[in-house]
DNA sequence: GTCGAAATGTTATACTATATCAACCCCCGG
DNA sequence: CCGGGGGTTGATATAGTATAACATTTCGAC
């Protein structure tokens, strides 16, 4: 039911079935989600755009956690860590993961007015990894970002 | 005569034809190549590394220069800019160019343990480019960037 | 229950980048 | 010659992002 990209969605069922989604893979994989994993995670399929992690900070001085940055930074090695979280190096922020069960390099899109992200999906067998291969280095991981104009910006922005 | 990626090349004339190049191409465009601007250039050349802004900044501390931090991201900006150097989001870090012709999107290869990184290109018209297209998104600046192991460390830290 | 590993709380600090405004320089037109 | 004016620089201050370090607590295995 989710919708990807720049679409609308059902958010509050895109919400739970992430949350689900997670928790189902963190019981599967011995991961602990801990109240502040949880929260942060929930805060970015909420607020569902790239948040810097003081932004996400602010929030959670507003409800009660001891909220100091290794906390959220914390949270964020976690998630990024487990696949449940991307950091986009562009903006030097955070999007939950839209993409949970592929194993494909991930792609964010990113709009230079109103801000929103994108999260798409290319092959593993690009030709990224083969211009890789002809100068013999081993991709590990790659950060794939794309910044420009997204649907909505283009007819407000013409020119 | 430059050799890209991991391999040995003749540093000294990859420096000058660098430099060449570079001032020819701000006399064609109507750029200065001012003092500050040419120093920052001439470190990254010579180091022919990834460098932060604060490592420049403190070579050009070394030699005198009213070195604060905007006289290096001043510089930093006009390189970047017009394509005379690229900034690295993964690292944080700033490398001179070494594909000045090409209008190809560059892709930098980064070391996880040597810390080297290697400028390559990918044609414009990728799969990213066909991604982008299919949910509506017009691409201005990419980011692409893999982490990994470069040949040598392969064999170093083979396991 | 207790041991060890993992996670958290807390303080402090390091690293990266930009805002602001005054002063200077250089080209160009009068 | 000289007088603007845009671009560049100098200098101070501050904003924004991230981690080090260490004491304490929690959790699960035995």
């Amino acid at each position: 039911m989710t919708r990807i990209g720049f679409e609308t969605h059902d958010h509050t069922t895109c919400i739970a079935g992430s949350m689900a989604a997670t928790e189902a893979a963190c019981i599967e994989r011995g991961l602990r989600l801990t109240r502040g994993r949880r929260r942060v995670l929930e805060i970015l399929l909420e607020e569902h755009r790239a948040m810097g992690a003081y932004d996400i900070l602010g929030l959670m001085a507003d409800e009660g956690f001891g909220a100091q940055p290794p906390v959220v930074y914390r949270a964020l090695d976690f998630l990024v860590g487990n696949g449940f979280a991307h950091r986009i190096e562009r903006l030097n922020a955070y999007v939950a993961c839209t993409h949970p069960t592929d194993d494909h390099a991930p792609v964010f899109l990113i709009c230079r007015i109103c801000g929103a992200v994108a999260e798409t999906g290319l092959p593993t067998r690009t030709s990224l990894g083969t211009a890789a291969r002809a100068v013999g280095f081993a991709i590990e991981t790659t950060v794939i970002e794309a910044e420009g104009l997204c649907p909505a910006c283009q007819e407000t922005a013409p020119e």
